[in-house]
DNA sequence: TCAGAGATTGGGAACGGTCCCAAAGTCTAG
DNA sequence: CTAGACTTTGGGACCGTTCCCAATCTCTGA
């Protein structure tokens, strides 16, 4: 530590040699002040002020210092996307890939820099919290396994400007930016009466997580807007991973023989579940018919496997949309953050 | 913008109350300089002081300002990570999701961030790579799927630290972490001819990008190295999708029927041959063994088909080893950056 | 002709750290 | 007792911006 206190730090050589605004100033005639004007698109410079300052940007490649731009506005530019998986078990899960390159592409063309930071376990919870508490982020986009997040409470409690990906369970004031899960799982059952099938059952997801929760009362609404033949649910909890799905629907075949249809609260469940279906002898969807959810791009294809007819969530959308409201919120251009729940729509493939 | 600039801005608040180094230093009883000496661990410092310096600060709850910091320092203490892929096709591979994992993790315990650019399209990279020449980040950790990316050629000109992941192919000088491809296939190969297989084909990944070049090296290293009786090989090329596996193995089967062993350049690739396998009546390993290469978690258990034979590359070692040579470089523990190649390892399943 | 309004511009004090340099204090050896 | 070395401390310039304030310049209308 010394010695590079002392040296020449080896991989901030070039950083010395940058053009400065001030050497701009220099070149165009100007005084910082100028300069600075022509950065940030004020309205107060002449034409003739502001073609030569450009021309010396464009000659020195002059790019502003972001430390410094940020020490003096007090404001960082950058927004941290906080991933909260505190289960492996969600390592293959594309959800959280997706949204964060959306969030990601949502920002490619603004100044605003995506700082990743991943919690697993216990301290790194606490690091994270610590690291958004001291500001070091104008905002925080949080993408989090879980309904009663600890780190969502304490930010909710923290004055940092937060958005979550998914409502949270536990009703903190947080806003989010959540899909339709109810309305979906309910259109996934009505797809099913409408075919015609008798005994619908679901493998669920974690009740302690809202898209488990929401997605088991769309099944229910489902069956008791079919009426009076459908009033016996048929539940199996799941945690959202192949095995799990795999398991849920043996139990299920085991409760009840007679089952002709399985609505499955995702679509990774679901090839645990057709798996099983496989196992078991059924055929899909000539004896048992499987609706899944999410509408993951690979295993809705369906390799080994037909392909999946599912609820699509828009992933993406909820990306971009957590993005945006956070940022017009932060450039006042919205006096509040609102949450806001995107729909979800059925996607008819082959099991059904 | 003219009005974010004037007016306070929401977001940024709670910054103003933030303590600073001048703060603990009143309370503390000493100098600027005296705090700046106990954060930065220098030795220098009487115990007495050290004691009431950390006593302020916990008082405080200060940490320094990362901006002011970076400003005096002429350093960023962050990491750019670039993942470039071009193409939708790799959006659904867990490779980029398990590699910036590890980078987090290696990143975890310092107070280096991670800043995360995605570049998809031409504009993306070229917005990237001026993000980068203009020092906005000590170092990089390039992810690409591209053997020949303009952007890491781009990068090695520039005078930006560099580490990628994967060997370049067009042997631009930038160091770089790879696991051990060509290896690995040739011990796929071996397995297989160990097992008593003949004709032993392999589905090669693209032509343009190390690993697929390496690892079709690799098997044919493996039939060399098994004498005369293998002599003959067979390649059918794929992208890693798993709709090529299936077309290529199609093709295999198409060519030379009697083949009884495939060596599949990727798991997912594999997912797809075992699909073209099963639907071409041949039973998996009983009369065609199929080896997979990478040990995707999901696709190695096997679901819609049999426990996959595969060789694992070590994905989060590649991670971690990139971000602690680039930061041994960076700190100045080394003198410069050098490429490792790390060993992949054979996981015998149910597929031969 | 000239006051006053409006448009531009420049000066310079922050922002919150780091680190060079010199001052003050402490100790050892001659 | 004191020169010289070593340890510890404080002062203050500097990093590259932003933005407040005052100065200058131009133009309009009485």
């Amino acid at each position: 530590m010394a010695e590079t206190a002392n040296g020449p730090h080896p991989g901030a050589l070039h950083l010395g040699t940058l053009p400065t605004l001030e050497a701009v100033a220099a070149i165009a005639g100007v005084s910082k002040s100028t300069v600075s004007r022509v950065i940030n698109d004020s309205t107060v410079v002449s034409a003739d002020a502001k073609a030569r300052v450009e021309a010396a940007i464009a000659e020195l490649g002059y790019a502003p210092n972001r430390a410094a731009r940020s020490l003096a506005r007090r404001r960082s530019d950058s927004l941290a996307v906080i991933v909260h998986e505190s289960d492996a078990t969600l390592f293959s899960d594309p959800f959280f890939g997706r949204i964060v390159r959306s969030i990601s592409q949502a920002l490619a063309n603004s100044e605003v820099q995506l700082v990743l930071l991943l919690a697993q376990t216990d301290a790194d919870c606490a690091r994270v919290e610590r690291y958004v508490r001291q500001g070091h982020s104008d905002g925080v986009l949080l993408v989090s396994a879980h309904g009663d997040d600890p780190l969502a409470i304490a930010l909710a409690t923290a004055e940092v400007p937060t958005i979550m990906a998914g409502r949270p369970l536990f009703d903190a004031s947080l806003p989010y930016v959540d899909s339709d899960n109810r309305t979906g799982a309910r259109m996934a059952v009505e797809h099913l009466v409408q075919r015609g099938r008798g005994v619908i059952a679901t493998v669920a997801g974690p009740a302690d997580m809202s898209a488990g929760v929401d997605r088991l009362a769309g099944y229910r609404d489902g069956l008791r807007a079919a009426g009076a033949n459908y009033r016996r649910s048929l539940v199996e909890y799941g945690d959202w991973t192949a095995e799990s799905g795999h398991r849920a629907m043996r139990a299920l075949l085991a409760r009840e023989p007679a089952i002709d249809a399985v609505a499955v609260a995702s679509d990774l469940m679901a090839v645990g579940a057709l798996q099983a279906l496989r196992e078991a002898d059924r055929d899909v969807p000539g004896q048992v018919a499987v609706v899944g959810f999410d509408d993951t791009p690979l295993w809705s294809w369906g390799y080994g496997a037909v392909p999946l007819t599912t609820v699509r969530q828009p992933v993406e959308q909820i990306g971009t949309e957590m993005t945006s409201r956070l940022r017009d919120y932060l450039e006042g251009r919205a006096p509040t953050i609102d949450s806001v729940t995107l729909p979800t729509e059925l996607i008819v493939r082959q099991t059904t």
